[in-house]
DNA sequence: CATCATGTTGAACGTTCGTACAAGTTGTAC
DNA sequence: GTACAACTTGTACGAACGTTCAACATGATG
């Protein structure tokens, strides 16, 4: 539907990886290109933290990034694009904080309590934003597959701690639901009591 | 906040409780007018199920309803007003839900689950338009104490199998994760498989 | 140098939005 | 019947929206 040569130009990585030639002659238009790109989805993620995900607009998100309208729209033609973007950039981040809990030696689950603690404080608002994307995703196919990951991820952490099925999708659950907990009731997250909860799913 | 006179007219509820009479002189004006009322408000929902909180506007919950754009103003002056009164509703069926779980004989946590199990095949679509009601919740004060309802009440169904406070927040956590993992993930819900997941949360 | 690809801008189109308001209709009260 | 309250409609305004497009700027290519 969007395949027009504006949209092939922005995904340059398929043209790079044609050969294993890696520093052959960055194009700097290019670089430049995908630099202001990285800056347009920041600038969604700010937007969607401040107004929520009804508030992203080509022109809200250009006004946040110091751009126009039209360059928005150059890089992302649709504002599904744009919220796909954006959504796989808040999971990729959460992805990593999960590997570092599960590669990192120490008690995983004291780990995961301490990130969903997480949500009560410094890193609510991204939590929401997060939540928020996730949410559309129940509505927009496109968003699923991402959305999906976040689950996967905890999923991924539960198989270290034991190998029934039950227990790993009580983790999964209990986790999510923590989340939701802390995000609407606004509770004060304490770690403890989180892991506490999160030992009642996984114990034998 | 909103208590402007053409708010007020629409609310007799209150000068109809005070007396037991019910038959006492009823306006039939104001019986027309809640009728209609109820009638937007269960357009709002379709809306919300059809094209989600973010498609709902004055003119597409009145289209939807069947009368103009002016009216849905009427009843409900600005959109939050609109949207805390569907999310009332949907909280309102869920609670009368619960309640039945809770009154009547049986398994509460089979109950609970077959309950959860619902927001695979034919509540799909409402459950969608509640939990987006709910998100939309965390960014609108108006919205958090009638979102919270949900938790409370399943907070309150815990009350008669445990006294243990954090079973209680496990199970309230994994109904939630539940629900989550049905709706975004497409899982077809197994009532059985719920019902484990959550005996795992209030178990001793 | 000339030529082209990529990035960037500003302006404009038509649509929908929230909101307001005057006018009309229907039911109630005296 | 007259006066009033509640409900209902049609119309209109300014603002914001998605999207398109022609033009310009800049780096790459030969």
């Amino acid at each position: 539907m969007n395949d027009g040569p504006t949209i092939l130009g922005v995904v340059p990585r398929s043209s790079k990886d044609d050969t294993a030639g890696d520093s052959e002659h960055v194009d700097g238009r290019r670089a430049r290109g995908e630099k202001r790109r990285a800056e347009i989805i920041e600038a969604t993620l700010a937007v969607v933290t401040r107004d929520g995900a009804a508030g992203v607009t080509h022109r809200t998100v250009a006004r946040q990034a110091g751009t126009t309208t039209s360059l928005s729209t150059y890089y992302f033609a649709t504002l599904d694009d744009l919220l796909v973007a954006a959504l796989t950039t808040v999971a990729d981040a959460y992805t990593a904080r999960i590997r570092d809990i599960i590669d990192k030696p120490g008690d995983k689950l004291s780990g995961l309590a301490h990130l969903i603690a997480e949500s009560a404080g410094s890193g609510r608002e991204r939590a929401l934003a997060e939540r928020e994307l996730a949410t559309l995703a129940a509505r927009r196919p496109a968003l699923r597959p991402v959305a999906r990951r976040w689950r996967q991820n905890i999923a991924e952490l539960a198989t270290t701690l034991t190998d029934d099925p039950a227990a790993i999708a009580a983790l999964v659950a209990a986790s999510d639901g923590l989340c939701t907990a802390i995000l609407l009731d606004n509770v004060p997250a304490d770690p403890d009591h989180i892991q506490a909860v999160l030992q009642r799913a996984v114990r034998n």
